[in-house]
Formats: structure tokens, sequence, C-alpha cells
DNA sequence: CTAGAATGCGAGCGAACGCTCACATTGTCA
DNA sequence: TGACAATGTGAGCGTTCGCTCGCATTCTAG
């Protein structure tokens, strides 16, 4: 049976000197983390990486869960915040470019963090707030929807929803395999204008 | 440091009744780790599962990770035997057809045990073996960009390569999303139909 | 200045669990 | 049928590691 934990921070940090010590535990969740893995992450280990003692780290997370959770939680926030920000302007330009900027904004938040975000995806078994990812999934899969359905009439497809589903996935895998592959080449424009390819055909829009 | 352990087999099963008993015990590590994920799963579980005591399990498996690895074997031989068996009929078909026809395999193939392949792809850490997994994508990879090259002058693509590698990266995800959110619809022929639309248009070949 | 709250400390407890080993049972072969 | 190999058994050892708890130190507010 999948152990359910909570994950639910203990104790909320006051003062500035115990936002400083939660900062350095989460910065050393993530090097531990990427460094052994979820499985050979130990509590000690990360408080030792963050110049914390073990008792400090418990004073803020309850369990071993609770601190990727909250690792999750930073991380999923920073990429949202870089895809959210600029996504307003997208939904007035035209498809071809409309679809090139969605895809150029997710390369963009993928390249954050590389490292962490492979074994976030890869290592981190089913704990609550994996369902964090998921629901991101589920955010990109409603607003493409969207797009496509506003604009239904200049597209060939006949489901919107089949085709934000096929799309979706396409763009996010294409950019995660990068990601994990290759992470130098997320930034390669040629990869970028291949992955719009295949959209604005697919969608049989002209290309620019 | 990521722990590299041995995975191969302590000894090999001579006898009809040592065969079963491995047999069970891969049976039951897949039943295991499907319910409680790889952390949760304890090979006296697995053992127990398996109606066989600990000390058999460890006659033929040196530890927890060769057991995982094994089962992986046995999947990927699965799914690669599903495929295999069909595919050199693909190369004679038109294009599109030919599209079509590996994508439906894909299908087949992910249809086969979608828990399993879910646990393995989701839960199961950095495991010797799991090379095994990318060795496949590899292998999907290389067999596709040989279908295009060898049809180059029919379709709309500059860079075989880059070609492949989006191609194989967006089949891969609409089918492995599919067999994880929705696995009753690997068998459905619309979403068949949608994913061939998307290669066939993006090659731009005729849709049929 | 001081009382009490907030934060920090780390030795070590307890439980989980991978794995061994000494021994029992079953099969094979001449 | 006897000898030896192959296979099966499970109590429990040893280690790892998540986490507690009693106490020390630092901050804050009246």
């Amino acid at each position: 049976m999948q152990r359910q934990v909570r994950t639910t921070p203990r104790k909320r940090p006051r003062q500035q000197r115990s936002k400083d010590t939660v900062g350095a535990i989460l910065d050393a969740t993530a090097r531990v983390l990427k460094l052994a893995g979820f499985a050979g992450m130990t509590t000690n280990a990360v408080a030792a990486k963050a110049g914390v003692s073990i008792g400090s780290l418990y004073q803020y997370f309850p369990n071993k869960e609770a601190l990727v959770s909250a690792l999750i939680e930073r991380h999923c926030e920073a990429m949202n915040t870089a895809i959210l920000a600029e996504l307003t302007n997208v939904a007035k330009l035209p498809i071809a470019q409309g679809a090139r900027a969605v895809i150029e904004l997710t390369f963009f938040a993928h390249a954050i963090d590389p490292a962490l975000h492979r074994v976030l995806t890869e290592q981190v078994p089913r704990i609550g707030k994996l369902a964090k990812l998921r629901e991101l999934d589920n955010i990109s899969h409603r607003m493409v929807a969207g797009m496509l359905a506003a604009r239904r009439d200049e597209l060939a497809i006949r489901d919107v929803e089949l085709a934000a589903f096929v799309l979706v996935s396409a763009i996010e895998a294409i950019v995660h395999r990068s990601a994990l592959l290759y992470p130098d080449k997320l930034r390669d424009p040629r990869l970028l204008d291949e992955a719009t390819l295949l959209v604005t055909r697919y969608l049989g829009v002209a290309e620019n």
C-alpha cells in the first residue's frame, strides 16, 4: 500500500534567521537529491550539507517527504512564474507565432534547473505533491485547448480536446527529452523551429 | 554518489522446479512493485507473495536491485517481441501506412502491462538496467531515422536526425501518457488516427 | 534588563529491512 | 540404492536511517 504522509510544514519560520535556515535546507535538499537520488538521500546528509543540525531540519519539516515536497513546490513555482508572466501576450498573436512563443516558453521553463527537474520527475516516488506536476500538465492542456477552440475555424482539426492532448504530449516530451539527454540544446533554435513546424503543419496553418 | 550494484543472477536455475520458483518470484515482484512502489517493496514481501522462502529468493537474485532488473528485462523482452515480429512488413508499405503501422505497434506494446510499465518508468531509480529503457529509445530512433532516410525525397524534412528525434519523442509521449492516464484508450482508434495525422502532416505526405 | 518565545543543537533510540547461514528436503545419475 | 548436487527454509544478525527529546543559544517585546 502506498503510504501517504503529511507534508505540511511543522512550523512557520518567523524570524529572518530561520527563513535562511529553511532556504539553506531546501538548497541542500536539491544538491543531495541530484547527487544521490531519492533513496540515497538521507535527512542527516541534507542537514549536514545545509550546515544545520538535524534537529533544526525537523523543526520545519515533519519528514523526508515533506522536504522533497517543498522543493517540488518551489521548483514548480519558479517554472510557472517564468511561463505565466509572458503568457498573456501570446493569446493575441497569429497562431503560428503563438505556437512558437508557447513552445519557446516551455523550453525556457525547463532550462531553469534541468538536473533538478530530472531527478524530481525520474526519482521521486508518489509523494502527494507530485500531483502538482500532473496539475501543471492539466493547466497546460486546458490552456492549449482554449487557444485551439478560440480559432477553431482557422485550424484543420476536428476534436479540440484530442488535438490538445496530442500537442501537449508531443511538445512536453520533446522539451523533456532534450532537457534530459542534451540539456545544452534547450536553447538551440533549430529544435525550436522543428517543434514549431510539427505543430503548425499538424494544425494546417502557414508556417510563418 | 549513486551506488552501483551487481544485478547479474547468482545462480542459474537448472531443474524445472527452480525455474518455476524464479518465475513466481518475478511475478510477485511485479505485483508488489505495482502495489507498494519501489521503496515500499521489501524482499521479504516478495518472497511471501511468491510462496517461497526468503532464502530461495537470494539463491537466484543477489539483491533487491537485481530482482527489479530482471523484471525490467523480462518486460522489455515482451514489448520488443511484440514489435519486432511485425516490423519487417512495415518497411515495404507506403509512408502513411507505414507510419500508422509503427504507431499502432507502439500502442500494442504498451498495452501489455501498463501498470507495470508505469511503475518501472516512474518509480524505479537508477538501476544499471534502466539503461535498457534508454537503449530501447535509441533503437527506435535509429529505426525511424532509417525509414526517413530511405524515402527522404518524398518527405518535407531537412534534417533526418532532428525529424526522427521529434517524431520518436512525440509518439512515445502520446502513447505513454495515454497508458498512464487512460490505459483503456490504448486501443481507441481515434487516438491512433490523430497520432498518425500528426506524423503524416509533419512529414508532408498524403494522409492515406 | 529580563522573561519567555523562537530557534538551534546532536547523541542516540527504535524500527525497518536487506541479507546470511546452517540446516532440511528433493532431484539426478550411475 | 546411495552419494552428491540442486533446491528450499526461515530465524535472526547487523546496519542504516528517519526521527525524538532534552537542553543550549539567540531574539524580541514590555
